[in-house]
Order: C-alpha cells, then structure tokens, then sequence
DNA sequence: TTGACGTTGATACTCGGTCTCATTTGGCGG
DNA sequence: CCGCCAAATGAGACCGAGTATCAACGTCAA
C-alpha cells in the first residue's frame, strides 16, 4: 500500500533492464511501474487497461514485448492458473522458487524450492529420466481473504 | 507398441465415459481412440490431422468438446509446456498425481504425489495460505531418448 | 552529420479455443 | 416399429492472447 514500496520495485525493474543491456525507455519504466504497482497477477490486457486509465499511451505491441525481456530477465514470470488462463507475477530473479496465489485476489508469493529439489531428484531418478525443468504452483486462499470471508460467514456452520 | 495396450486404454476410456452417463458415441469413441494410441502428449490439432489421415471425419469442435469432457472426468489433462504452449496427456482419473514429460519425445509418466502433500502443507501453513490445489510438471529426458543420444555422441566431451 | 541499431505503434495475422445455431442422432417409451 | 426429446454434432463466426511485419522514430557513437 505505501507508494515507496512500489517505487524501490519499479527501480529494481529499471536497473534489471539496464544491467541486462536493455534501454531504460519511457515505454519501459511506464510497464515497470506499472507491473510494480500490481498486488497480484495481471495480464497484458490489464496492463494497458490501467495505463489507459492513467490517460498514457502505450502500444500493445510495446506492453507485450516489454512483458517478454522482463520474462527472460526472470524479473516476471508467467503462470497458468487453475481455470486455464495465463498471468504475470513479479518474482525474485535472483533464486529459484514457485508461487503461491491466492484464488481470491491474485495475490502471489514467492516460495522456496526447500525440499522440492531432492524430491525431483528422487523422481529423476526412479523413473530414469534426466530432469531438466520442473514448475510448482499452489493455489489457495490467502490469510488475508481468509479472514474477510470469516468475518462475512462468522462460526462457519460447515 | 502392442495394439491390445491402445485397445485397453480405449476402453478404458469409454468405460469412465459411460460411467459417468455421457453418450459412448462413434465420434467419443474416436476420440478415446485417437488419444489411447498417443504415446506422450498431443493437442487437438493432433488428433484432427490424425483423424483426417485415417479418413474420418470429425469437426474441429467436436474434439475440443470430447477433451473437454475428457479432461473433466480426469481421463487426460492438460500441460503446459515449458514453452508456454499447451497439451493434453493421458492420465490415471483414480488418484492424484502430477506429470513427468519427456522433453524430446513428448512421452509422459504420471507421478505420485508422494511427500508433496506433506511439502504443500508446510508451504500452505508457513504463508498462512488455505491451500486448495497444487500443479507440480517435471520435463527431462526419458531413457529411451538419453539411450539414443548416448549412441549418437557416445562418451560425451563435456 | 550520418549511419547503425534499438524501439515503437499500427495493423495484419496466427492459433487455440469457444459460441451459435441449425441439423442429426441416440435412446426410449408407447 | 414410431415418434419424441435431449444429447451430440458440424460449419462457421467469433474471441483473446500473442506474434510478425514494416515503416517511422530515437539514441548514440563515429
Ligand atoms: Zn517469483
Ligand atoms: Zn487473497
Ligand atoms: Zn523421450
Ligand atoms: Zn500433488
């Protein structure tokens, strides 16, 4: 909620790109800021959706493409949620790790790979497949959203 | 490699159909077909051209809408690649589990969720999160494709 | 200044999937 | 066997996310 947050990750965005080679371009920091200023997962479409709101003029194209090197800079990253559809969460480019998303309200955070590496391993390894890549993702109802919902259904009758 | 596994399968199939009080009919059976004589994943496109190769026929949405009821009685599922595109596996309806693809050959292995369960929990309990589903994908190589690699580059440099 | 190169936006296009709607089919009671 | 109705089907329109094309533009260094 307190703007300075978002700011540090807009610039932690920036500086992802310049160190990467990539032009820090007005189009760019726009998508940054915008990405960073998200409580969740978002789309593309949500993307332009608010920056038109914000009355700035941004291609589609653009928001797509920017989208695409934060993807490879690993400072994004896209997940496919339970109904099927496509999102962007912003992530920790610096370690591996999976997300964690609220059904609720798209909130996502990062989770550690912990103990999941050695069982991939011992997966590997009874099935005889060398393991390249493996993608986790939980899916569930923030504490958050827990207690608004337990605040609307007091007791839960259940 | 041996028609009576496919015949199985396809069965096996039409059983869960019927089971469940959908129509077995000719089209659903191709389909079940088409996707029991699979050997890892496809898309529906696969099976079209399959189809349309063997000289049936059969509409474009029709396929979408046995994979669909397909998916929903747990029959196959869909995957997302780690290139970002989708497709559907055969899969064991009876017991929760996760995949584990071959990135060359598309073969796929169910895996047992195993201490998953237990790791997913610590996740749910550790973030506070009431945890409602979890997705877990594995890509590698299979034996069959690291055998013929072997053969092809045998000693490997690296 | 000039040229190379990266970036942009408009637009056309692709691809997977869904929707609509008119037609056909399967299953069933009479 | 007949007739009925719900389920299933196919053709084709449609959709949304993402990509490709291409001309115009910005940046920067020589
Ligand atoms: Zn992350
Ligand atoms: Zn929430
Ligand atoms: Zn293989
Ligand atoms: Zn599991």
């Amino acid at each position: 909620m307190r703007p300075s947050i978002n700011v540090n990750q807009t610039e932690r965005i920036v500086r992802a790109l310049e160190r990467a080679g990539y032009q820090a371009t007005p189009n760019r920091r726009l998508v940054a800021r915008l990405v960073a200023a998200t409580g969740g997962h978002f789309t593309a479409a949500d993307l332009l959706e608010r920056g038109r709101r914000e009355r700035v003029k941004i291609g589609r194209a653009t928001v797509f493409r920017a989208l695409e090197v934060l993807t490879a800079l690993r400072v994004v990253e896209r997940l496919e949620l339970p109904s099927g559809s496509h999102a962007y969460v912003v992530c920790d480019p610096d370690e591996h790790h999976h997300h964690l998303v609220c059904s609720n309200c798209g909130r996502s955070e990062d989770v550690a790979d912990g103990e999941l590496a050695r069982l991939v391993d011992e997966v590997g390894r009874r099935h005889g497949y060398r393991i390249e890549t493996h993608r986790l993702e939980l899916f569930g109802i923030c504490p958050l959203c827990a207690a608004a919902t337990e605040v609307t259904d007091p007791g839960g009758r259940a």
